[in-house]
DNA sequence: CCTACATGTTATTATAAAAATTACATGTTG
DNA sequence: CAACATGTAATTTTTATAATAACATGTAGG
């Protein structure tokens, strides 16, 4: 399949509110900058409505975010958008006639539970601050960059 | 997409030889275990071979493990069939002349990478041992359940 | 009030990464 | 040399996803 890239999506659109916040932003808007199409868009929107991240009201473009965005971890959006999906996925169509079958799998799920908490935990850590502040800190570094290529 | 199961499969393989050593196991033998064809098995155990994990020889059904199961960990697995493949994507397609676009989701990608090593970090603490043990744990679970229904 | 434009939502289609399958070359053993 | 195994490449099918289309609903300015 594709790979999934809401997270990664949703995330763009909770730094574009963030960082444009008192416009009026469109999800036409949003749209342009992570270069889909606006229904795409108000569907991720509405998963981060649901859960609590954003509001909006029907007609007009005022979406905004309900709290700090370092209060907002990537693992907040991650449960809005992708819900209790895994990272790892074990094979659920083994051999159900061969004892091995299905057992190792469900030994591997147990492990891959681990796998997923150590992730999540991490994620935990992470805030949307962190990631527009290190948005930030490319722009700068780009800038100064450009600079020293102007002097040389 | 489909999701990819190769972890898990390859996981399979690997205890199924480990808890079959001495016998001849076949590619077909496994594949009836995991519910799938040979040729996909096989392409796993190249994989497999590729990454030292395995040895084999063509024409003979004597595929083993090169190192004690508790040698073997997730993480060497998931880099033979997986290589560097991450666990989360961030959108590669984004808005170049919106400087946004880019910038936020190389944001994203450097915190991704924080929870990719915190997941591999997990994964380098998980053995083919282990899991070979969870596995006879369920099953001798299962059979006291077992026994206790034939009791009542 | 009505036009332009926004969100909200559902249904359908297209894309792409995966497993499944086919085919066959190559090697081994009795 | 027949039966069967691995090794490997090419093709097809499957399926989770993004893309798109369509339209109901709501808002605001003229």
């Amino acid at each position: 399949m594709k790979y999934s890239t809401k997270l990664s999506d949703a995330l763009h659109i909770l730094a574009f509110l963030s960082m444009g916040a008192g416009q009026r932003i469109t999800s036409a808007k949003i749209a342009e900058s992570v270069k889909t199409n606006p229904a795409y868009i108000r569907q991720l929107m509405a998963a981060l409505k649901n859960a609590g991240l954003i509001t909006s009201t029907q007609g007009q473009a005022n979406a905004e975010l309900t709290r700090n965005p370092d209060k907002i971890t990537v693992l907040d959006v991650y449960r809005a958008v992708e819900g209790n999906k895994p990272l790892l996925h074990w094979d659920i169509d083994t051999n159900p006639e061969c004892g091995v079958g299905i057992y190792v799998q469900l030994s591997i799920a147990d492990f891959y539970q681990e796998i997923q908490e150590a992730a999540e935990q991490k994620m935990q850590t992470i805030t949307l601050q962190a990631i527009i502040d290190q948005y930030y800190k490319k722009l700068e570094k780009l800038a100064l960059e450009s600079g020293q290529e102007i002097i040389s």
